[in-house]
This record gives structure tokens, sequence and C-alpha cells, in this order.
DNA sequence: TATAATTCCTCCAGTCACTAGAGGTTCAAG
DNA sequence: CTTGAACCTCTAGTGACTGGAGGAATTATA
């Protein structure tokens, strides 16, 4: 049996934020000491874990939500899981595009700062203030 | 003179936010009609298009407060302004490496289902349960 | 066994950057 | 002068936590 301080060491996950996962209901609310405190069982530290590792991943509490139903109902189909993986992957990969993006125009507009000159002439709030610099797209999301 | 809805035509930003903006005091109250209703110069559209483009390059609403400072205090170093973007540049390299690594993880998982079998051994739920599967350090911020 | 230190409890509020809705007012066109 | 679109304020909600107050339980030490 472990605390919730105990479960937090061994995931890395916070303890308020174990309470507020069990909040929302995504983690189960675990057996309690004759003192009203939590004790988990290995089945919660891995739930915990899973959940810990989705959340690393990217995955957002609602699907992670969706990912423990099919988890529970193992006569469902793996469809499922799959889609929500591929949402994920082509969430991450978009992402990944829009920043590359951001990259690039970051590196044009620091490069051309050298960090000495004064503000009113500096290259940073220029290219800031003028859209025409580098085009106009960037609130794509 | 531009309305509110104007301007958010103008510089694609929702009217409901361009008020937020104006609660957070990033953005000047403008004057006002008789009857109460925004009306904004072209100062008013210039400082929204500068948020809107450092909004869009992923600067939080606080860095964008100090640059439009700097913008204010033209007699101020250029210095602060670099060493902000410096920052943003280091954030948005350090997302891209993290989404990279996620979508490595994320290919590898989803190759490894065909959404065909049950979910009581798809691999998609297996490789999210089992943190030995690629290595643990996926929490890194 | 007594005490001290640590951990735990609940509840509430705050974060960021919006977004949405209710209920009412003003403006511009015809 | 009427209609309908756009405007106003205010409140509350979003996601995923995070932090603090004030107090109770547990654990470690003397």
């Amino acid at each position: 049996m472990y605390s919730i301080g105990e479960l937090s060491r061994r995931t890395g996950v916070k303890v308020p934020t174990i309470r507020y996962y069990e909040d929302t209901g995504i983690l189960d609310a675990p057996d309690r000491t004759g003192g009203n405190q939590r004790r988990y069982d290995s089945a919660g530290l891995e739930r915990l874990a899973f959940i810990k590792h989705a959340r690393d991943l990217g995955f957002s509490l609602e699907a992670i939500a969706a990912l423990i139903q099919l988890r529970q109902a193992p006569e469902g189909s793996c469809h499922r899981a799959d889609e929500i993986a591929r949402v994920q992957l082509a969430d991450v990969r978009s992402k990944i595009m829009r920043l590359r993006a951001l990259e690039t125009e970051l590196v044009r507009i620091s490069k051309s700062c050298d960090g000495q000159g004064v503000a009113d002439d500096c290259n940073v709030l220029a290219a800031l203030a003028d859209h025409e610099l580098f085009g106009t797209d960037h609130g794509a999301k």
C-alpha cells in the first residue's frame, strides 16, 4: 500500500495533481485509512503510470479517459485506440511544422540584432511591428 | 476610426479577445462614442497587429508587455528585446525537440497496431501501459 | 510513551489566454 | 423610423494543473 506521497515519488506526478485526477474521475478513489488518508495498491500505481506516460506523450485527459475505457473493456475493438493514437500523431506533426516556421523567423529576427543598439532602431522590435517583413500567415492553427 | 469589429477583421483577432487585451492592460483603452462604443485609431490598429504577430510567434502576453514597454521607451537599450527574442527561440527549439521524440514514439506505437485486433492485445494500449518499452525520460520539460 | 517533524486532509483561489452566453443598448442602412 | 447587425457589460467556463490556509494524522526520534 502506498501513501499519496509515495505514489507521487514513484510516478513523478505531483501530489495535488493526483488528487486532481481523482476529482476529475480519471483516477479511481482509493481506499482510506481510519484517519482518512489515501492508500493505493499496485493497480492504482499502474493506472497513474499509464496516465503519466500518456500525458507526457501529449494526450489530453479526455483522450486518456477514452483509452482507459478501452483498457477496461478488453473485448472492445482496437480500432478506436489506434485512431486516438493517429490523431495524436497528426497533432504532434502539425505542431512541429508550425514551430519550425517560428524557429526560422525567430532566428532571422535575433540574427539582425546585436543587442547593442537602442530600442528605437532595434530590429527585433521592428520585425515584430512589421508584418510585411516575412509574410503574414502565422495565425494558422 | 475603426469599430472593434472592424479592428477584428483587419487583424484577425477576435472581438472578445480584443476586449480581453484591454482588460489586461496590454492594449490601451480607446476613445468611445457617445453611445459608449469603442473607436480605435491607427495607433490602436498598429498596436494590436504587433500583439497579434508576437502571439503568433508564441510570445506570452507578459513578454509582449515587456516588448511594448521597450517600444515606448525608445531611448532604452535593445539588449532586453534581443534577450526576450532569444529566450523565445530557445523555448521553441526545446519544444521542437520534445515533439520530435514524441513523434518517433507515436509512430512506433501506431505502426504496431493495425486497428483490427481486440483491445485486450492492442499494442497501442500495451505501449502506453509499459514504460520500459521505450525508456522513461518523457517527462523532461 | 511523549513529542516533534513530516505528511496528509479539504477547500478555495489563482494561473494563462482566451471563449461563450445572457441580457440589454447603439449604430447604420433603407 | 424601423429593422437588424454590431455593440456593451458581466459572469462563468475551459484545460490541466498549482499553491496556500488551516488543521488532522502518521512516523520517527528521544
